[in-house]
DNA sequence: GTAATGACCTTGG
DNA sequence: ACCAAGGCCATTA
């Protein structure tokens, strides 16, 4: 039963990300056409960890570059290691150099 | 079917 | 500059 075809959109750019990069919620949705649904971007990700294959949720922040959305992890510290673990540094739950690291799909892929 | 919430973003005071 | 409120789309109760 095609499954949200919003949440399979948002999945395929999330996965698409490249390794060492991040992106925002507004960019997805951005790139989906619904900017103004940057809310429904997020709720996909609630869906992240029950999707298959697993999606790099933890590439995901918002547009401070805040992990807002570690608490929705299995495990909070989880999301931050991975992102430590990518050689993204992470301070305070939040992303260094995150417009260093900012990976905008309507760039790299819409173009 | 209506109401409320949410891993957000934008704009107004 | 900082604080507050609204809007958008989808899911769940």
């Amino acid at each position: 039963m095609a499954n949200t075809d919003f949440f399979e959109m948002v999945y395929a750019v999330v996965r698409l990300i490249p390794r060492g990069r991040v992106t925002s919620y507004g960019a997805i949705a951005n790139y989906l056409g619904t900017k103004s649904s940057a809310r429904v971007v997020g709720y996909a990700m609630n869906a992240a960890g029950k999707v298959k294959p697993k999606v790099p949720a933890h590439r995901v922040v918002n547009r401070n570059g805040m992990l807002t959305g570690k608490l929705h992890f299995e495990h909070p510290h989880q999301m931050q290691e991975l992102l430590e673990k990518e050689n993204i540094e992470v301070k305070n739950d939040q992303v260094m150099n995150f417009e260093k690291l900012f990976w905008d799909p309507t760039s790299e892929l819409e173009m």
